[in-house]
DNA sequence: GGTCAGATATAGC
DNA sequence: GCTATATCTGACC
């Protein structure tokens, strides 16, 4: 059994996850869709969690969360290597390409970044490009907001 | 400013 | 199944 909730950044954002009756995260994304046909059940748990992020600007908690197994090795490797950025920090395609042996691959990785099942646990928003910012699922203005949080 | 490289998914044949 | 095309890019011409 699968539930969902939901946190209100502001009046324009909200963040919704999904997890299971394991309390561990499977989804999370800034679009209501992926939690549609879903039960709300809300997690005091998680909320705290996302709350401190969201609203006070601290660093996300460790938080358990489940990868699909659909995704391939490159995939999951690029994700890990993401998920080390520190906070307020930013990394390029480019690094993440080269820490996971593969430097000519960026292009690769903005693609699984882009297929990132958990946006903020995540931290997909810290990659940007080095001609720019790069670009983000549902809105580069939601990536710019993030970074402006972490700032 | 165009092109190609790298991994993957999806569409079309 | 194979080819073409599209991705949150980067390097080299």
């Amino acid at each position: 059994m699968k539930f969902y909730d939901l946190i209100t950044v502001n009046s324009n954002l909200t963040y919704y996850y999904i997890y299971n009756d394991e309390l561990k995260i499977v989804r999370a994304s800034f679009s209501k869709k992926i939690v549609e046909g879903l039960k709300r059940e809300e997690n005091p748990h998680f909320n705290e969690i996302f709350k401190t992020y969201f609203f006070k600007r601290k660093p996300l908690s460790e938080i358990e969360y489940i990868l699909p197994d659909t995704l391939t090795d490159f995939e999951k490797s690029v994700l890990e290597e993401t998920k080390k950025i520190k906070f307020g920090k930013t990394a390029t395609y480019k690094e993440i390409a080269e820490r996971i042996k593969r430097p000519k691959a960026c292009r690769a990785v903005g693609n699984a970044l882009g297929k990132n099942p958990l946006p903020v646990i995540i931290p997909c928003h810290r990659i940007v490009s080095s001609t720019g910012p790069g670009g983000f699922t549902g809105g580069i203005w939601i990536k710019k907001f993030l970074l402006k949080l972490e700032s």
